[in-house]
DNA sequence: ACGATATATCGGGAAATTCCGATATATCTT
DNA sequence: AAGATATATCGGAATTTCCCGATATATCGT
């Protein structure tokens, strides 16, 4: 757990904003239909909500899986990201312990 | 309270390291001796400590202050720096909560 | 096998960050 | 007032980050 490439990677409006979205995969992405939600929302999907381009963003989930606040799943031809809570409840942890 | 800005200013090695110095002055700055330490360490100390320069240190100060993270006084020549406990309960509680 | 679709990777220009040395400012001592 | 000490600010070179367009790779449907 690199803790200056967890906060590197917290470091940027759009990045936090594509975390906090994937809280409520649901009602921030009605669009998605295939496989339901279990595995995570599809990189085209956040890029559309993003805005940016799908090369952007698909670096930036790259950012936020080398920090461990992310976990993804590839189905076919998707790529399926979700949180990974744990990341974050040991981040929480940790700023009120060690930090 | 600025996420990002926070964020940013936890995302420095040595920016951490000062922060985490700073839980212990006692322990962690014994040369100090001027005011004891319940105005916190004065910048002199902590750069001597970080074994960077003196402007980068003061800069690095300032960052960390500007993100709410620590308070300064000024007494006399010497500014002296403590963490600003509430902010660093705000973001746990933050990372709990929102993100 | 071929074309379409989804994602990842590459190369790069612009902006921000890192950290420095030099200098400015504030306060202390004499 | 003058010199010493502590800190802040300025200017800049090197590195990193941001975000893009172009291209590569992987999987799909036919």
């Amino acid at each position: 757990m690199d803790q200056v490439e967890i906060f590197k990677a917290l470091s940027n409006k759009t990045r936090l904003q594509i975390l906090i979205w994937l809280k409520d995969p649901e009602g921030n992405f009605p669009d998605q239909d295939q496989y339901g939600f279990d595995n995570g929302v599809c990189v085209g999907q956040i890029q559309k909500k993003a805005g940016l381009t799908q090369s952007t963003v698909s670096e930036y989930l790259s950012v936020l899986q080398r920090a461990g606040l992310v976990k993804s799943t590839r189905i076919g031809q998707w790529t399926y990201y979700q949180r990974n809570e744990e990341a974050f409840a040991a981040l929480s942890q940790l700023l009120q312990t060690d930090i």
